[in-house]
DNA sequence: AGCACGCCGACT
DNA sequence: GTCGGCGTGCTC
């Protein structure tokens, strides 16, 4: 009884959950369910280790070369995907060139689906009483008239900060739940705060699940469920989050759609912006992106007629944009030269009436500690990483440490190397900015917003709390202050310095500040005071910068556009990076030029990849980290087709020859840092 | 990823 | 002599 029935396929194509492209052939007794997009535990290697696979297809062909073994069953708490999401996993997989295998652990939650234990702590999704909506303005009336549900289509929705892009996608979603469908939202995960999720509570009250990296495994264990048990049809999530499978999905909205956050840098190196786009293409519904900053990927794709553009240029209740004054620090000193060397008097100026008017501050730098760099003044010696290509940082007094792998070292009295020399700290970090802050107000109180300082959703939850009422009148911080956040009487914001965002070797650098300085300039003055932003910089003729002052995406994208044609980059071109790195430098290198031999050779053999370039082996900016050398091949070509051609066959002579190596293969990369 | 197989140094 | 280091190769 070998024969399979003429309906049902005995023998099927598995991908296996280990670092292996191919599929494997098992065989399905009759008693067993499955079919493409199950789930099943199969018998894997010389001692049959159970390993959990993925049900591709069936298999047509009978291959002599070797007996398939049994499925021992199908994984228990893993219902079948349906055939668009198993094409979307086989998507990603053929994309990004990784094991379809080790995509199909990211679709089930981590624990079994009932806990026994009663949990104390707070509901992930708060309770909240319900609240009438917002009268829509006419910009966001004539933008959700031109939003089709029920059809696929990409929606660019480029929004001015607080033009009230929320409400948009409240209006959108609730629609999609009245026709009995569910609705997806991702948001970068720094923005996932409960702030947010009672926005969308507040309308949709018992309809929510949230997922996010910060939620322990029996929480997300248990949200994942709801969603896939149809329970919960609103999902709001980070990134991960839209891999949970749900049920006759209605929409996406991919919020910030330009944050650099929604690339994945391990493992599966997805962009989930582009993923939920095609995602979206596949369940054949309407998927948003929204920004005040489009990325220029999406932007070229609206501009060709791919995405439809949305526009609101308008804040709601006409508050005005916040004026926006840039300012060098070395021309604006203060006579007396009583200030620290990084304030302008402007700034200083602004901070004081600011505070004295009863308003909040920000001060925004992208840099931690109190300076970057410890020197001898004698001798020049900097204290360096012994694993990392890169100067220690000074915390507190004397406290030096690595921010890459955190090597900790102790600051002495004399310069370790001269015995003379005294060592000194140079440049500016959140640190300095805060203690320079409380000595200049004294009465006032300074709160800052870093790593060092927030590390746990409670930390943010409180700073938050503390901002709205009104506890802090100083907040100095990095990154973590820039997004997404709304205070009341937060009415001036100054960019410490602005150079650090533009002076990194990297493409996309301009396009980075241009996007910090309008998401930062963004926070002041939301509600009745006008806003005010001071960016202090060398540079104070900066393009990017001049641009996010006179609040012109259209002005950013025209000058950037040029630049990134001229050196066909995104969306110009598509760039994959290959980051190799080892413990011996040499054999970085040879391996390094063995694959560009090899992917050169390739480029010329075939006529349909000739425009395309292969270069490196480069080292990379920071060259080693944690005792490991690393350097990059870049591959630039046309399109994504070609790409992913070269992309496919570096994955089999890495797999082949590069032994002594790790090679990942980026593609799409967001930082070639 | 795991696991076996195989080839060399340093131990009871 | 053999125990175990990890380089190499395979997994339906």
């Amino acid at each position: 009884m070998i024969e399979a029935g003429p309906d049902k396929a005995s023998h099927w194509q598995v991908a296996i959950n280990a670092p292996l492209r191919c599929t494997f052939t098992y065989r399905a007794d009759d008693s067993l369910q499955v079919g493409p997009g199950q789930s099943v535990k199969v018998p894997f290697g010389p001692k049959n280790r159970e390993v959990t696979g993925l049900v591709v297809e069936a298999n047509t062909e009978e291959c002599k070369k070797f007996e398939p073994k049994d499925i021992i069953a199908v994984a228990p708490e893993r219902p079948a995907l349906a055939p668009t999401q198993l094409k979307w996993l086989r998507w990603l997989s053929n994309y990004y060139v990784y094991p379809l295998g080790q995509i199909q652990q990211l679709v089930y939650p981590p624990l079994k689906k009932h806990s026994q234990r009663k949990s104390r702590k707070e509901p992930v999704v708060p309770d909240v009483q319900p609240v009438a909506p917002h009268p829509l303005t006419d910009e966001q009336k004539a933008v959700i008239a031109q939003i089709e549900l029920g059809q696929k289509g990409t929606y660019l929705l480029h929004g001015v900060t607080g033009s009230g892009k929320t409400e948009v996608y409240i209006e959108i979603i609730s629609e999609v739940l009245e026709k009995g469908q569910t609705a997806l939202v991702l948001v970068p995960e720094i923005s996932l705060t409960p702030q947010l999720v009672r926005r969308f509570a507040e309308r949709f009250s018992g309809e929510i699940a949230v997922i996010h990296s910060h939620l322990t495994e029996r929480e997300k264990t248990d949200q994942w469920w709801q969603v896939m048990d149809g329970k919960k049809r609103l999902l709001i999530g980070a990134r991960s989050a839209m891999f949970c499978p749900m049920p006759n999905l209605g929409v996406i909205v991919v919020d910030e759609e330009h944050e650099t956050s929604f690339k994945q840098e391990e493992k599966l190196k997805y962009n989930a912006r582009d993923a939920a786009v095609v995602k979206a293409n596949m369940e054949n519904c309407p998927i948003i992106l929204g920004s005040a900053t489009p990325s220029l990927e999406s932007w070229h794709n609206a501009q060709e007629g791919k995405y439809k553009l949305l526009t609101m240029k308008e804040r709601v209740q006409s508050r005005p944009m916040p004026i926006v004054e840039i300012i060098n620090p070395r021309q604006d000193r203060d006579p007396h030269g009583e200030l620290p060397y990084w304030l302008s008097q402007t700034l200083y100026n602004k901070l004081k009436s600011n505070y004295e008017a009863g308003h909040q501050a920000a001060l925004f730098l992208n840099r931690r500690g109190i300076a970057p760099n410890v020197q001898c003044y004698d001798c020049g010696f900097s204290y360096q990483c012994p694993n990392c290509d890169i100067s220690l940082t000074l915390h507190g007094k004397h406290h030096l440490v690595c921010h890459y792998c955190n090597y900790h070292d102790r600051m002495s009295e004399e310069c370790p190397e001269c015995k003379e020399g005294e060592p000194k700290a140079y440049g500016l970090g959140t640190e300095a900015v805060e203690n320079d802050i409380r000595k200049l107000f004294p009465e006032a109180k300074v709160m800052r917003a870093d790593r060092d300082e927030i590390s746990s959703r409670e930390a943010i939850e409180d700073m938050v709390q503390k901002m709205e009422s009104n506890e802090v009148h100083f907040l100095v911080g990095t990154q973590m202050i820039a997004k997404g956040l709304d205070f009341k009487n937060l009415s001036l914001v100054g960019i410490v310095h602005a150079d650090v965002a533009f002076n990194v070797p990297d493409f996309r650098a301009n396009e980075r500040s241009f996007q910090l300085c309008t998401q930062v300039s963004g926070r002041a003055g939301r509600h009745q005071t006008q806003g005010e932003v001071i960016i202090q910089t060398y540079k104070t003729n900066h393009a990017s910068l001049l641009a996010a002052q006179n609040h012109s995406y259209e002005q950013f994208v025209g000058q950037e556009m040029e630049h990134r044609q001229l050196f066909q980059y995104p969306p110009f071109g598509k760039v994959t990076a290959i980051r190799i790195s080892g413990i011996r430098e040499h054999e970085v290198i040879e391996e390094g030029q063995a694959l560009v031999r090899f992917l050169q050779g390739l480029t010329q053999e075939f006529e349909a990849l000739k425009a395309s370039k292969i270069m490196g082996p480069t080292p990379a900016p920071l060259s080693k980290i944690k005792n490991r050398y690393r350097y990059h091949i870049l591959i630039k070509a046309e399109n994504h087709k070609v790409i992913n051609l070269i992309a496919s066959r570096a994955e089999d002579f890495i797999k082949a020859h590069c032994k002594r190596t790790k090679c990942l293969i980026d593609v799409d990369p967001y930082s070639l840092i």
